[in-house]
DNA sequence: CTGAAAGCGCTAACAC
DNA sequence: GTGTTAGCGCTTTCAG
């Protein structure tokens, strides 16, 4: 193949310097006062050929790389895959480019990947963040790469800016519906999990207990677990707890095993027993009966985390100040919580 | 934060020449027959300090980057997510990192990301095309880069591999599941697309009609339509064939419209009308009434792609054979396919 | 066995 | 306004 031409050869064609061409392509040419003329000479020219500067090259010399990596929990989730495909298309369009991994909330293997995006001299981080990557996150600030987390957040990290929604007032408000629609004994099953979304999504049910005076029935699944085995264990926790006439399921995933795990058991919903669920999911729509679910603004929440990046990415010095965005989500009613018949 | 300490620090500091280090740290000290006590004193001094090499240098040297890119139609379509999560793990392993992108089908944005990527010094490829890039993919493999196709495959391009399922007989023996069921009016909507395997599908549609002597019922659906638009276009299909008693989708999300327009027309499935989709989907399988599918190999298509792109970068010269890797798909009778009561 | 040195392609300080 | 040139950090040829 033609062998890539690089601005020496182009600078020589025109006979000018590598500089004059290397301030034209960068638009720099008005600020150095470079002639009309020969902007236009070199531009033509380079289109012409079709020259395409060594993005590598600049990038070992500028040390930027105009890459975003962005870190999920995984990839297979439609939550994030939504995100990650919004915020891609929206980094395009700024000139940066996205390059992602699916943390599986392995700490580990997410230090792992952030060294390596480091290695690649990633300009930005968005992370869902595992457990345990506080002091990770911080030496990424310290260093001077913007760092915007989102769905969960992380103490003590000077700097860092988030997006999320107000998961406690969530979780309360369809605890609320339930009650209204007279549900009277309702069940939570969450995530053996410290991250902080999860926490104040039980948080936000401890809260709607305290206040209708309803008994608490938490069960923690354990993570990173097949969907058998989740199924499993939602399934026994039905069986252990025979009264409960409603459940919430504090995420999308468990509230797909929990309809596998009601089905198993052969209990109607929502007669023996209603059921709301965080984070929408197609399924839920489609689902007999449709299951009422509390859907998180996935465009709104890409828009802000992209932004805020940007506008890191844009100011040269080190803000320590954080900014946090909380953003509301929508409860939809459908009529897996329509109440006993 | 601390500087990042160079290969020629780490030889000053040890007295020795950064030809050395550089020989130690790539593995060819035996080769160059350094002694054994000088590697040793090498590697731990770089364990040590934390030495990481500087990747862009490298990359700049020696023109690999050891990053993989991956091209799906969309992200946010399971069949995709999963795929690329497969891919991941897998090229991790073999030190490689996986960049990816969604073409959305769109030609142009496709280019543009391919040569994004080819600036980037990407090692390899994998793709799921859209229709229109057999010149840059063959131009990507003339200048050295193999590449792998899948799901989809283009005529004509020498030395490009290719991971796909035998569509043509999958949707014959979905077809023929229906017929010995007892359905007799079986229609098929399909994408208004040239793409192999869409057309691959449309053939075992054609093919089983012939052969059982079966009217054929064809609805193309537009491409990159909005959900509600491909919605509004079942419903109307269905309501211009009312004889039809059974219907097969050719993807994943036309099952799932096809779904949501069954429901809309108040039709009973399997009585009314019986429903095939190719491509599984956990919705299938919790939708009431389960959903028959022909489900695709994931685990064993993301095996068959890397380790055939790993293969290619093994070997140094371009070897213009295509290699074709057929896989079959699994036909998961469920419910509604179960024939007219 | 080890070291000197020539780049990979680009940017930007500095000189004119 | 434009050219010279010193690196960015690494690999690798060639000479000892």
């Amino acid at each position: 193949m033609k062998r890539k031409l690089s601005i020496i050869d182009i600078a020589k064609h025109l006979n000018i310097s590598t500089t004059t061409v290397s301030f034209i392509l960068n638009g720099r040419a008005k600020e150095k006062r470079i002639s009309d003329e020969l902007v236009e000479r070199v531009l033509k020219f380079v289109e012409e050929v079709g020259y395409k500067p060594n993005v590598l090259a600049r990038s070992l010399r500028t040390g930027k790389s105009n890459i975003i990596g962005l870190l999920v929990e995984s990839i297979a989730n439609p939550f994030f895959a939504n995100i990650a495909r919004l915020i891609e298309n929206n980094a395009y369009k700024n000139g940066y480019k996205i390059i992602y991994s699916s943390t599986e909330n392995d700490t580990e293997k997410t230090k792992q990947i952030l060294s390596i995006f480091r290695e690649r001299h990633v300009d930005g981080y968005i992370i869902a963040p595992p457990e345990g990557i506080e002091e990770e996150v911080t030496s990424l600030i310290k260093s001077g790469s913007p760092v915007v987390l989102f769905d969960r957040f992380l103490e003590n990290v000077p700097g860092v800016d988030f997006v999320g929604v107000n998961s406690v007032q969530s979780i309360y408000t369809g605890m609320k519906h339930l009650v209204l629609e007279g549900y009277k004994n309702i069940g939570f099953v969450t995530l053996d999990s410290l991250q902080s979304q999860m926490q104040d999504r039980l948080h936000g049910y401890e809260q709607a207990t305290a206040e209708f005076k309803l008994t608490e029935h938490v069960k923690e699944v354990s993570y990173n677990q097949s969907s058998e085995n989740i199924v499993r264990q939602i399934v026994s926790f039905l069986k252990r707890k025979r009264d409960l006439d409603a459940i919430v399921f504090a995420t999308n995933y468990l509230g797909i095993s929990g309809l596998r795990a009601i089905k198993e058991l052969g209990l109607k919903i929502p007669e023996d027993i209603g059921v709301l669920v965080f984070d929408d999911n197609e399924l839920f729509e489609l689902y007999t009966p449709s299951i009422t679910s509390i859907a998180q603004p996935i465009e709104k929440i890409s828009d802000q985390v992209i932004s805020l990046l940007l506008k890191r990415l844009d100011q040269q010095e080190i803000d320590p100040q954080n900014e946090r965005i909380i953003l509301d989500t929508e409860l939809t009613v459908r009529d897996s919580s329509s109440g006993r018949k």
